[in-house]
DNA sequence: AACAATTTCGCAAACGTTTGCAGCGAATTT
DNA sequence: AAATTCGCTGCAAACGTTTGCGAAATTGTT
């Protein structure tokens, strides 16, 4: 044994991986003995065991996932394609699903397509080389053709739409409530008795804007005690800086902001005009959280929580492993998180 | 062949993978043959490619990696260990080093710690079970023991410290200019003859802080016409607005900001007290370029660039996969970029 | 027509694991 | 003493690829 063991020692330097094939030959042993000891097989004695851990470890072995998934044919690894990993919300929602998939022994290939459509199917092919057992995916505005995706559950890979869903309807879907929080939003403005707003909404031809600015309009202008609306479109907050600016001759006494981008333009108007929140003007906001925490007074805000929805599109990943072959279309809650901005 | 494919196409339901093997069966080739016409190989005829090339395109074949990085022991892909993606910085750094890593045909496995050593263990240990080609890795502050890492270069993968590196010596590593950008910016106050200047440092046992600290009193010091100094510690955003407010007395006519995260604590506290910048109270910080494009004015910052950075671990991952066994520790430089702050 | 050269392809081993099955020695039962 | 059990371990196939080598089929050369 010591001799098998010098001859190692010195080869280490080309053989620079151990595996169960050298320490059944340090040990005497088959590899499927070795193989079985690892993971604590009741077949084998505890003697054995105790030596095969023993040398695995002073051996610093570590199982070749490459090689285990291609036998077993299950690499609980799961896709996540995001548009963009730079955004509080994708990183709460990330952050949750990461956890989420440690503790239940999967691990998480992170990629992010730029919103690119092209890079986008690059990305779901690496996720299909690499066989991962599930998909979570957050489409890019300009992503047209959804085949490619649904092509997976061909394949019985469970794959779960987050935040920016398809239309269509034969697929799982976890979102915020869009209408129903740009609905609390105006709400909170209505219950304020505020008399003009301003509302500032992203990229019109995008689902979530449409739904955020119907719901938002209608919620407003149900109400008795008219309200004067005023509402504009921007896809950028360099763009939502512009329109604050063109805007605030009209004097609206608040500013609705559908997004964090939005506010964080509609904020820089603010500090540049010196007016006083809420004074001079009440700001309200969508958020995850982030962006309202860095002024002061802190914005008021409808949180649509990216941790929260990366619970639930966790918990509909295993549903869907779990063999449930329910499509499902859900929605997590929305909250109103008072700042001192309204 | 027509009975094959009908065959194949009833079996779909269970065999959900196309594979060489199948491909093979339906066109009575050998499974050699696929694989050399898929990577167009020149053993094979045209016409031969041509067919096995559209069989495998309407079966939506996607290579098994698992099976290729077992086979080649070459599996083209960077782990990736940073203690959280929610930062503007680790973002940059993240973005770039995917670009590069999708350019030169890899793939990158990024994995989050929580600044919590123990699953930073559980990381390289996945990374390590996933035959990583190379490693990027940002330590969290918590980590003690770095053997773990070092052990790598024993099994010949390279591993790239970036930002937050140990303090060792045989190891690769590239960093940001601590001490030059605390300079840099030091200059620039000193240049607008600011007379009282409040320093806000992070974690004062972080090397970053201590490199940042010592700089800029350094600089600050150096000068004949005597700037007051104050200095303090903030390891949160909140410790930074307490820190703000407390000081606040004492009238400094300047604050400098280590980072991001204390840069935006003390502008909760600027937009409290309605302080003009940079009339009442100048700023400047240091920062990858996302928090000072909140303000009005906008921060003037001394750059250390994310992107910059992930590019430069790139070429350096590079340079160590091309056989260099040069030891690097790099740098980028800084810059300083004008807002309207100081 | 015979031979060489070239094109085209298949065989089989290997990568590192898992796992059903069988083998074997020893202890227990009949 | 033969048969049965039980505890421990090994054999061998399989997962899907790549690739060196050899063989067959085709072409070109005399």
């Amino acid at each position: 044994m010591c001799k098998f063991f010098l001859t190692y020692a010195n080869t280490s330097s080309y053989m620079n991986n151990t595996t169960l094939k050298k320490i059944s030959e340090i040990l005497g042993l088959s590899i499927s003995t070795i193989s079985r000891a690892l993971k604590n097989h009741p077949d084998i004695s505890d003697k054995t065991k105790q030596r095969v851990v023993e040398l695995a470890e002073t051996l610093d072995y570590e199982p070749n996932a490459n090689a285990i998934n291609l036998r077993t044919s299950n690499s609980k690894l799961f896709g996540l394609i995001v548009p963009s990993i730079s955004n509080w919300f994708y990183n709460a929602f990330i952050a949750s699903v990461e956890e989420e998939s440690r503790k239940n022994g999967y691990s998480l290939m992170i990629l992010q397509s730029g919103d690119d459509p092209l890079i986008e199917i690059t990305n779901l092919k690496l996720c299909r080389q690499n066989r991962i057992t599930g998909l979570f995916v957050c489409i890019s505005p300009d992503t047209t053709n959804i085949e490619p995706f649904l092509k997976l559950k061909e394949l019985d890979i469970p794959v779960i739409f987050f935040d920016k869903v398809p239309e269509i309807n034969n697929c799982n879907k976890v979102c915020v409530a869009d209408s129903l929080s740009a609905t609390m939003a105006a709400n909170a403005i209505v219950n304020k008795k505020k008399k003009k707003v301003l509302g500032i909404f992203g990229n019109p031809h995008l689902l979530i804007t449409k739904k955020r600015l119907e719901a938002f309009q209608n919620t407003i202008n149900e109400k008795v005690n008219k309200i004067k609306l005023i509402t504009d479109h921007a896809s950028s907050s360099v763009e939502a800086e512009e329109i604050m600016l063109r805007h605030l001759k009209e004097k609206p006494d608040t500013i609705f902001c559908m997004s964090d981008e939005i506010l964080i333009g509609a904020m820089k108007v603010v500090q540049q005009k010196g007016l006083k929140v809420p004074q001079d003007i009440a700001v309200i906001t969508i958020s995850n959280g982030g962006a309202p925490k860095l002024y002061y007074p802190e914005i008021t805000y409808v949180e649509t929580s990216g941790h929260k929805l990366g619970k639930l599109a966790f918990s509909s990943m295993m549903a869907c492993l779990g063999g449930s072959t329910f499509i499902q279309e859900l929605t997590i809650e929305s909250l109103l998180v008072e700042g001192g901005s309204l």
